[in-house]
DNA sequence: GTCTATATTAAGATAGAC
DNA sequence: GTCTATCTTAATATAGAC
């Protein structure tokens, strides 16, 4: 079994930012094999289902990131505000300061592949539920903390599409450092 | 000269609705063909620069619209609450009452056409100019004012991309409903 | 496991009849 | 102006050597 010099993590680490950047339908596996250093047929033989496989484990791959470096730090113990101070650290870094977009936008558009939607789904309801956890624990109604939560996503999707199309990070800057306030701050 | 039966604007509309379902490089002119009711060729006849062509004019659709329905209304005479509420009955038709996704979010992914991603960025710029002179009239600070605005239109798309993914009008209904309280309530 | 070579389909685009 | 037919390229995907 001659082992490979470029590993399943780093080839999907590689396909992950291209959907970041490009989407579903801009993604080829031409591209995917320039990117990754994998000619198309090792590819095949690593991911049966092409393209579609290496999205959705590509996606696994942004979903491990979030569990680990925002859902697991808001999860744990300690003062809200800290958590929330370090899941604003680990959203910085995932969506490079604001110029890297979010797979919850590139990849939400309609697919022949029910799974890729589907998984996208149960990401967000998790990212909503984390947030909602972090907000109740300031003693805020279950109802108030779930419309906070989903607010402070709305704003990072929201910031991340017009930064784009401004060409300028300061909207996505800007909407992270509210993001306390939006979760923890009773009005 | 052999009238069509099927006007410019109509095929303009019918791709604008492909483009903004899924994104550019997700629509192919076999599919605008099938929309329109027009093959291919009679396609490049009228556009000769092809699927950018149509894309770039069909983001003209959707300015045109803008303008009449959401710039128009705001840059008119009457009180501010009353112009927004306009504004924002404009918006939700636009976006399908939440179930349509903004060309400013599918569009704004990058193709081989730097034209599609400039005319964007114009387009955004003069969203931010319309929703900030209405800020401004309540009297608030031209810096403020533009924040309001730029926070207004991150919420909206954002909420598009988690009613999209949730497949639930709901985060985006209520974005729209606090749309009079972001652009014109001072805090 | 990875490659070269290739099959197959669909894309963007054009020629030329009507 | 719109069509049928066709060209060219690039996409997904596989066969088979090493």
């Amino acid at each position: 079994m001659a082992r490979s010099k470029v590993s399943r993590q780093e080839v999907l680490r590689g396909a992950l930012e291209l959907f970041r950047v490009f989407g579903f339908e801009g993604v080829s596996l031409s591209a995917i094999s320039q990117k990754t250093g994998l000619e198309k047929p090792s590819l095949y033989f690593r991911f049966p289902g092409g393209k579609a496989q290496i999205a959705l484990e590509a996606l696994g791959e942004a979903v491990k990131f979030f569990s680990g470096q925002i859902f697991g730090p808001l999860c744990g113990v300690g003062n809200p505000e800290e958590k929330v101070r370090l899941a604003i650290e680990g959203l910085r870094i995932f969506y490079g300061d604001g110029t890297i977009p979010c797979v919850t936008d590139s990849l939400s558009f309609p697919t022949e592949y029910p799974e890729v939607a589907m998984t996208l789904n149960r990401f967000l309801q998790a990212w909503i539920e984390a947030f909602s956890g972090i907000a109740e624990e300031t003693g805020m109604a279950r109802q108030e903390a779930q419309a906070r939560a989903e607010n402070a996503i709305i704003a990072l999707e929201g910031s991340l599409i017009v930064s784009r199309v401004l060409q300028d990070p300061r909207p996505f800057r800007r909407t992270l450092l509210e993001i306390p306030d939006v979760l923890l701050k009773s009005k």
